[in-house]
DNA sequence: TCATTTTGATTCCTTTTAGTTATCAATGAT
DNA sequence: ATCATTGATAACTAAAAGGAATCAAAATGA
């Protein structure tokens, strides 16, 4: 039985008339007719009084005429809502990002966004970059602004956008502190605080001092980037990282690295996986409004 | 789009795997794939991740099973109500009867009804022979135990049961009280408390009189029974009534009438019209058990 | 690593059913 | 009594659901 069919029983239920029902319907009145007929053979029941040329609904009639409402609602609600999500321009975009750009970049992002699509709507997912990475395979979001990471499950696509700087820090009190800029070699041997294994940064950050052919003497290892400043404030090492929001309220200096070393930010998606129409508009719309920021 | 096709998204969705559900579903995997590909197409979005061999709900997929959900319980639930009705020896049955009926007849032949149908249900409605009779138009009651009415709406089949006699009710202290039984002629000229117009037994006394020729000296109408009861109780006048229950607590003498008065009470159902096999089958015991009664 | 099995999708065909036009019988209205 | 209107039916057409054979990709196993 075709849900279509069930729209047909209410509108004949609430018009009493066959013939008007299925000129409202756009539908013939013997196909209205049978309709009818087929969804009373279907449930055994007869859902109208027939008497002369009126017709009416029964008590079964009645009963069904409240379980169709309770159906056609949810029915329309939901298609409604995909069809709010393919609606381009208007829809909701789901976006994660990392979190070093969840104080300027994304929220200067989606308000400027907003300004050009007004009915666009934003579930947003701040993570790491390898559980946005999972969250992309999953689908759980469209898209992500992050460090580039393969995934070995699905094809992931990025475009690279900007580059983020990363600074030595070391505390004030630290002799290297009154320099300009540093090279990496100039801090081989001095304590490390890392961040922790697992973090894509990390991964970069090793790469970076192995290329030099340096081994780090890392001391401790912090989930966080405000935990890793807060070490080197205490005095307990020195670090490479992004200029973090209220990296200056520490008592650490930040140092130019020469050669510089740039974290590399990219929108990614997955490959072959359907994008909203809404997503498509947001991610064109990024890609030109940070370009090389 | 099928609503049984709902159904092969939810078990495609609970098992993430096409050709198992579709021998869970008794129809070839080819269909299944067919029909899951329709609905994506029919909503504008896809509902599954497909990733190598294996398929699984993306987060559309997730919202549109929690509406699958809703729609396809309440549609197994109102078939599964119909189901009931129409399954023989059980169901409800919608029935009707007089007030004078409710004392004894009625709940004595449900007694009798639920030991040989114990699943059988029933929605009792107590009303005049004329709103019965509205009733079974409607379609609200499937059966009514009534007195005999002709409806000019709708054919209605009547099996006449047994006869309610109708006495002739006189204040304890009337000069008539004393008779064993009664002519109509005798009570000529007497106030005549009868029922209001519109009931039924309103319309059958007034025949009796017609027949025999005599005017009634009618000095008030009551609605119910009882009333018309102590009005004669009050010595306000006599009346013709059926013998109703505790008509021996009034001061009043039940004189037998010459020759006797009848109401004829029948089973009534409106012809042409689906009768749930329960109710035929309660319509056939109840004739049995009432019969000549 | 390569052959084998398994899986979901595709193609082509058949069957079912929804829908159309023409028509009918019954019902109301004039 | 006549005539227009209504819902139902019949015969036919169009659409879509379902089945068998087949395919390509992906897991499995020697």
């Amino acid at each position: 039985m075709e849900i279509e069919q069930l729209r047909y029983f209410k509108t004949v239920a609430t018009m009493q008339h066959m013939t008007r029902a299925a000129e409202v319907l756009s539908i013939s009145q013997p196909a209205l007719s049978k309709s009818i007929a087929n969804i009373e053979q279907h449930l055994g029941v007869p859902l109208f009084n027939r008497e002369g040329r009126s017709i009416y609904l029964n008590r079964f009639g009645e009963t069904f005429l409240q379980s169709v409402n309770v159906i056609l609602d949810e029915y329309e609600r939901v298609k409604e809502e995909f069809e709010d999500i393919v609606r381009p321009g208007s829809g909701e975009v789901s976006f994660g990002f990392i979190h070093t750009l969840g104080t300027e970049v994304v929220p200067e992002l989606i308000a400027a966004t907003r300004k050009r699509f007004p009915n666009m709507l934003f579930s947003l997912t701040q993570a790491t970059s390898l559980s946005l990475m999972k969250r992309l395979e999953e689908g759980a979001i469209d898209l992500c602004l992050s460090q580039k990471i393969a995934s070995k499950v699905i094809e992931i696509e990025t475009e690279e956008l900007f580059a983020e700087e990363l600074f030595v820090v070391v505390p004030n009190t630290h002799p290297l502190a009154h320099l300009e800029s540093i090279t990496l070699e100039a801090i081989k041997g001095e304590p490390f605080i890392a961040i922790k294994k697992g973090n894509s940064l990390r991964q970069l950050v090793d790469e970076f001092f192995l290329k030099e052919g340096i081994k780090l003497n890392t001391t401790f290892a912090a989930e966080e980037m405000h935990t890793v400043a807060g070490f080197v404030s205490a005095g307990m090492g020195v670090s490479l990282i992004p200029n973090i929001k209220g990296l200056d309220n520490y008592n650490v200096k930040r140092l130019k690295v020469d050669p510089p070393c740039y974290r590399s930010i990219g929108v990614s998606w997955a490959k072959n996986r359907y994008l909203p129409p809404a997503a498509t508009e947001f991610k064109q719309y990024l890609i030109e409004y940070l370009q090389d920021r």
